[in-house]
DNA sequence: TATTGTTATACTCTATAACTATA
DNA sequence: TATAGTTATAGAGTATAACAATA
């Protein structure tokens, strides 16, 4: 198993795997590729890029999307509670529950015991949507995971994960 | 060894630890915590915001560092070399170095090789800053990393880095 | 009083086309 | 012709304040 050096950066954990874009002009990038945040950024730069080409036929971006599955999945919610399960401001999903409204994917029906809120619901057309979406989701999430096994996959989810909640419970 | 169940998720590795902004209104987030782009995202979201708060005395957000880093790193490289680099566009570089030079951190001397492009470098100005942000940096990285043990960090960046790789180099 | 959805708004980030000066 | 830096600009994404309706 070649590939996997150990960490020369200035912070433990930084293998030095030289970057595609480091490398391309040749620049020293230890600095950047030992901090977390700017090896996320990169990460998810190409994950987005595939996501977005891929997404491109049926019009959805990876927000749209978050939106559509939780709608799916919770079915009855309100725009706020959505809006903070995908980490975006209330006034901001207003516009894009317009939009997805507009596309007669999604309905917003006045909820019975708080007439301030809406039930947000898939029509019809916003569930075959998203049946043909699971599908391309599969495949880009393939193709990203592609060079890990399981495991590190697993192990992957697992340590994004403890950083958030240690982060987001802990406060600072 | 509590924590770290088995996967539930449409995909392999999504371990239900119950994403805090879930948990929050109860919602079900399956569907969107299999997904590694929506993962990264609320990761990289809470890191951002440790990141920002720390340099917030500093006046430097974290593309900003990002180039301080490299050209001191890299001193005499070209604008788009450290652009590319940092993975934005060259014109939008333009602006950041019009304002790294404003405050004085940074300096534009003119190639003598090739007279179209500038030689970045520090001022003394900016190596001092730098040299306070790397202290700033080193605590945002450990705080970020507190829940990981050294060994988790270097899987972490492992991965990451395998599928950036794997993504940049593959095409599609 | 507090909350839901909304409007208006502003600021950052990102992307592209087109110019200039050099090569 | 091609490239480095630049300008202008437009589109996303994100954040806050303030309002009406309802609780």
């Amino acid at each position: 198993m070649m590939n996997r050096s150990e960490p020369k950066g200035p912070f433990p954990g930084s293998e030095q795997t030289e970057t595609e874009a480091s490398a391309a002009a040749g620049l020293n990038n230890e600095a950047l590729d030992s901090i977390l945040l700017f090896t996320l950024r990169k990460t998810q730069a190409v994950i987005m890029q595939d996501f977005v080409s891929r997404f491109d036929a049926l019009d959805l971006r990876p927000i749209q999307l978050g939106a559509l599955l939780l709608i799916r999945s919770n079915p009855g919610s309100r725009q706020s509670d959505i809006a903070a399960a995908l980490g975006i401001q209330r006034p901001n999903f207003v516009t894009m529950m317009d939009e997805l409204d507009r596309r007669g994917l999604t309905q917003r029906t006045t909820s019975n015991n708080d007439r301030r809120s809406y039930s947000l619901g898939l029509t019809p057309q916003g569930e075959a949507l998203v049946n043909r979406a699971l599908q391309l989701l599969a495949e880009h999430e393939a193709f990203v995971s592609s060079r890990l096994d399981p495991n590190e996959r697993r192990q992957l989810f697992a340590n994004l994960n403890r950083i958030e909640s240690g982060l987001t419970s802990g406060g600072r």
